[in-house]
DNA sequence: TTGCCATAGTTCCAAAACGAAACTTAGGGA
DNA sequence: TCCCTAAGTTTCGTTTTGGAACTATGGCAA
């Protein structure tokens, strides 16, 4: 069975896996929380690729989450902001930093 | 930077997700929430392949998340079961589970 | 004692996703 | 005119995934 298919699951964690359970999705989303709204910004601190968070934020946009909004014209520049349904991500996160926190200490600093 | 490398990032929500942040990790601890410990168990109501599956419960087991137990002299067999550390991520299963109940609703009905 | 069954994997291979780096597009400003 | 910023897109080699078949170990029944 392929991953895409679980968006049709008996299962509402399954169901969110299928927009959120994947390689980067979430840190992503974290940025948002973070306050981060551009393309550079997710590059920077997530350290992840071009080509995976254009890939990314087009589903997040697509499944309603984040809100693509142009903030410059002149040369079109466009963002990416929480919708509610985005914002309402905020306890997931939460308890994945908080679980992390307690069971994922850090053994060296890194740049990211 | 490959996502492996999020293991020593200095946030906590990336330190999470380097253990269950892709793509079947977290539909396996939902199954042993629901009381599910084996193999043949796991492929079943999941949906995901063997080849991944021991993949991911070996990795799971490494990160301390769950533990494998042998259930079974005779033929040697193991099964799965949580640690403490592992049972800790059940706020994270609810918050997944109670997002997609209120934002994910179900299209059409799948076997698994 | 032979042969089938259950269960937990492993192996193989093709297809899809990922990662790195270069390239593109559309103005701004010196 | 030329370089800069910023949001992507393209290309291509590598890694991961998905599907299916195969292996290993012993129980049990004929």
């Amino acid at each position: 069975m392929k991953w895409t298919e679980l968006s049709d699951n008996w299962c509402p964690v399954a169901r969110t896996l299928s927009i959120v359970g994947d390689r980067w999705t979430l840190l992503i989303l974290r940025d948002c929380f973070l306050g981060l709204s551009r393309f550079e910004q997710f590059i920077e601190s997530s350290g992840m690729t071009r080509h995976i968070l254009a890939e990314r934020l087009k589903r997040l946009v697509e499944a309603g989450i984040l809100e693509r909004r142009l903030y410059s014209d002149g040369p079109k520049r466009y963002d990416y902001v929480l919708t509610d349904k985005g914002q309402e991500l905020a306890p997931a996160l939460m308890t994945l930093k908080d679980w992390g926190k307690k069971h994922m200490p850090v053994r060296r600093a890194t740049s990211a």
